[in-house]
RNA sequence: GGGAGCAUAGCUCAGUUGGUUAGAGCACUUGCCUUACAAGCAAGGGGUCAUAGGUUCGAGUCCUAUUGCUCCCACCA
């Protein structure tokens, strides 16, 4: 029996232990079935949870759900990536301190404390929404564990030449003081402004004009550019122009990058202000002139500015350059600039020895396995083809930083030959340990430890073999691998996804999963994206769970097709509250008549009973069609509007049978009983995708003592057994359609529903079904008599009776 | 500059391969305490499907162009 009313607050946390404790969600490693196995994002620790990640995660929690309802042993592992530079500006945040300000130890130490605690609340959180994945296979991209996988890949790459060590120009941010990779870029509109110099040509008094927005990068010039056919400026070639303030000259070079249309069509050449800079000084093999020291202040060939920040070295820059008469003019400018996605610093160019992952070579590779993984929606294949095909530089993955995995790597102090460790001696720490033999080069036994860290991406890019025991279980790896599906939000697919392409093909030229599926973003309001650094999360899902419970809010996360940004809107939440409370008290009214029934294989059904089953196993086919195009929410609609459509007017006019089996007789009652019983059960189990606390409650208190399974997430999805008879649905909805006319007709004069009619006249063209269904028709219509005639759809009243109100 | 998505009722969205009078929920109006649910039920009003062409017996759906919004990428002299 179920209780009057349904408590949320208490009802979810007992079935969230329950689950827990009986293990509902686990993965069964001797299972005969199929394996449907899913490459779970591990959330990264640089903040709280916001209902954006609730949202991305419920939604493939829905898939989760319904294959292990479809008969999958469903691999649904959960992560944690606590490692590398997130959760180093967390920890600075926290604690108000700068990492090198305390031992390396120390601050690892700290590090460690504030993972924990973000992990337990991350953790609780996901359980508290719900979730079901299986936590005793999690993991942490910081444990021993997963830097052992993490230095095995490097390994890997090192022996097969996949990854270099090289002096080559890297993104550099000046606020975090590391390398960064292109993918950690973001664009930012800003406002600058283009200063005209004048650049003296040797030995005359002429000058050429150029166009700078980094006045403060003069010091760092190598030359200019014209362009090939700049037939204005080519006398210019082959001589040399005065740098403006610093009076060195530099050669007047011509290359066919130079943009005849852009500033003044000439341009200025510094190591480096952008990665064109980077590609002359390659071609041209120019001189190393580094202005910006690795905090971003001015160097010593930057003169009396040595020692300021960029920003005001230019500022000073161009007063001095005013007062020398060296500036034409100002034109302020708007344009997009790189920046730091994690800071918003402006992006560097630094020439530092530092490691990469080679990904320019195999671009056909990356393309044609972006084409052999499915991507649900498919146009967000468009992304991952467009940046590959963007791609500039290869994978820098180290890191100028403390709190990660470090390279398994030392260089000999003599001869400078790169040192590995063995894979047995992973996991290792270069700062901690020495290498076990001496230089294979020199033989000498002095060695400098790498102390930089791995990108957090060089370790979360091999999440399926950390989740399929790469390296460990050889046969698990091999029966899993690929992994069936990769959920994530459309941010991350040019790191994450890109990145565990790159290496699975490397490690072992395979994909890492057959399916992508993309959610969109939760936005605060138009073009306002919520993010838990940018801290404008007014929604915070704590308190929407607790306001309005976990089904309510998974509800909400449901709406929306995949794929697509949606507005937070807590209307959504009132349509939650009123489903569950409809499922609810629904399933207690149907269970009233359920009580002690078993239903029997051979029940003779009546015409409107075989119509709702027939309907269910018709929506039910929509539902799974939708589910195999990874759209949760237009399925849930499908379910959802046959729900409705169930209590309406199936339930309505299946009542009094139930009810009165004296008056109808006992094979009419048994007909609904057989009908709301499977209608019922099935609907629950769809339903438990989406809201799994309510229709536990109501499967313990209900179904359970019948069917068995210790939780309605147990049981496997069934078709009715009846055919889905389109003729049949088409005269059954045509009934409904009827009674609404009649209803209709009730309410436009004022009347209450249970008014009785003296005669009904409907004509139909289905006549002969009418009759066929006659006593529901009466019951629900409370008609006293009906006629037939042939005919378009219509409904006549004759009149009703007035039945004086009993004074209570 | 390259690419992607979107545009349907006041709002949020469905609308499968082109096929009768374009659907739902919210909001709104009116009525109803009906032997599950008033946190409920019933009924109702409301749309030239962004615009302009085209293909077709037939277009919300396919094609072309235009407009607006959003996003990704590139450009950062």
């Amino acid at each position: 029996m179920l209780d009057k009313k349904y408590d949320f607050k208490t009802a979810e946390k007992k079935w969230q232990e329950y689950w827990q404790q009986n293990g509902t969600y686990k993965f069964d490693k001797d299972s005969k079935k199929p394996i449907y196995s899913i490459d779970t994002p591990p959330p990264t620790v640089n903040g709280k949870i916001h209902i954006g990640h609730i949202f991305s995660y419920s939604q493939a929690e829905f898939i989760a759900r319904y294959k292990r309802m479809m008969g999958y042993n469903v691999f649904y592992p959960f992560g944690f990536d606590d490692n590398g530079l997130p959760t180093e500006l967390l920890v600075e945040k926290e604690r108000g301190l700068k990492a090198y300000t305390v031992s390396r130890e120390e601050f690892s130490k700290m590090c460690m404390e504030t993972v924990d605690k973000y992990e337990k609340s991350f953790k609780d959180l996901f359980i508290s929404v719900g979730n079901s994945a299986d936590w005793s296979l999690a993991y942490h991209t910081v444990s021993p564990d997963c830097q052992k996988s993490s230095q095995m890949s490097f390994l890997d790459l090192y022996k097969k030449g996949k990854v270099y060590y090289a002096e080559a120009p890297a993104l550099w941010c000046t606020k975090c003081a590391t390398a960064i990779a292109q993918s950690e870029l973001e664009s930012e509109e800003k406002e600058s402004t283009f200063n005209y110099l004048k650049f003296y040509i040797e030995g005359s008094d002429d000058y050429v004009e150029i166009a700078t927005t980094r006045p403060e990068l003069l010091c760092a010039c190598d030359c200019i550019f014209i362009n090939p056919k700049d037939e204005k400026n080519a006398h210019l070639l082959g001589k040399k122009v005065r740098v403006p303030l610093y009076n060195f000259y530099v050669p007047v070079m011509s290359d066919d990058k130079v943009d005849l249309d852009k500033g003044t069509g000439v341009v200025m050449c510094c190591t480096f202000g952008d990665q064109t800079d980077t590609q002359w000084f390659k071609k041209y093999n120019l001189e190393l002139k580094v202005a910006i020291d690795d905090l971003g202040r001015m160097t010593a060939i930057a003169g009396k500015y040595e020692g300021m920040k960029t920003k005001e070295a230019r500022a000073a820059i161009i007063e001095d350059l005013k007062a020398e008469d060296l500036l034409i003019k100002q034109d302020p400018i708007s344009h997009q600039v790189s920046v730091h996605e994690r800071c918003g610093t402006e992006m560097e160019i630094k020439l530092k020895k530092q490691w990469f992952i080679k990904t320019l070579e195999n671009k056909e590779e990356w393309i044609k396995k972006g084409n052999e993984v499915e991507w649900h929606p498919s146009f967000m294949k468009a992304r991952y083809m467009d940046w590959v095909e963007n791609l500039m530089m290869d994978w820098c993955i180290s890191r100028q930083k403390y709190f990660g995995v470090p390279f398994p790597v030392w260089y000999c102090k003599d001869c400078g030959e790169i040192i590995v460790a063995g894979e047995d001696e992973l996991p290792v720490n270069p700062l901690t340990t020495n290498p076990k033999h001496a230089c294979p080069k020199c033989g000498s036994k002095n060695y400098i430890p790498e102390s930089d860290i791995m990108d957090t991406w060089a370790t979360s890019s091999i999440t399926p073999q950390i989740n399929t025991k790469w390296n460990v279980d050889d046969e698990f790896y091999k029966k899993m691998m690929p992994m069936t599906l990769r959920p994530n939000a459309h941010d991350i697919i040019r790191t994450w996804d890109f990145y565990t392409i790159v290496k699975s093909f490397y490690h072992s030229n395979c994909l890492p999963w057959k399916n992508v599926m993309i959610s969109g973003f939760i936005m605060a309001s138009q073009g306002q994206k919520i993010s838990k650094s940018k801290s404008n999360s007014k929604s915070d899902p704590i308190d929407l769970i607790n306001t309005h419970s976990a089904d309510v809010v998974r509800y909400w996360t449901a709406t929306g097709s995949l794929g697509r940004d949606i507005i937070f809107n807590e209307d959504k939440f009132k349509i939650g509250a009123r489903l569950t409370n409809k499922i609810f008290n629904a399933s207690k009214f149907v269970w009233l008549f359920l009580e002690n029934y078993k239903p029997k294989k051979n029940t003779k059904l009546k015409p409107m009973d075989k119509w709702i089953l027939s309907k269910f196993n018709e929506m039910r086919e929509r539902f799974i069609s939708y589910f195999e195009k990874y759209e949760v929410g237009l399925a849930m609609q499908e379910l959802e509007n046959y729900f409705w459509n169930f209590c309406d007017n199936y339930i309505e006019l299946v009542k009094v049978r139930l009810y009165n089996p004296d008056i109808y007789g006992e094979d009419a009652k048994e007909s609904g009983q057989y009908a709301c019983y499977h209608v019922l059960l099935e609907m629950l189990k769809m339903f438990g995708i989406y809201l799994p606390h309510i229709t536990e409650e109501v499967y313990q208190n209900t179904f359970k003592d019948t069917v068995g399974a210790p939780s309605i997430h147990n049981i496997e999805l069934t078709a009715l057994p009846v055919e889905i008879d389109k003729d049949l649905i088409k005269k059954g909805d045509e009934v409904c359609d009827i009674v609404s006319q009649i209803r209709g007709y009730k309410t436009d004069n004022k009347l209450s529903q249970k008014t009785k009619l003296t005669k009904a006249t409907i004509t139909s063209n289905n006549t002969e079904f009418f009759k066929s269904v006659e006593d529901d028709v009466k019951a629900v219509s409370s008609a006293q008599d009906i006629e037939y005639l042939e005919g378009n759809t219509a409904v006549e009243i004759a009149g009703f009776i007035v039945e004086e109100k009993e004074s209570k």
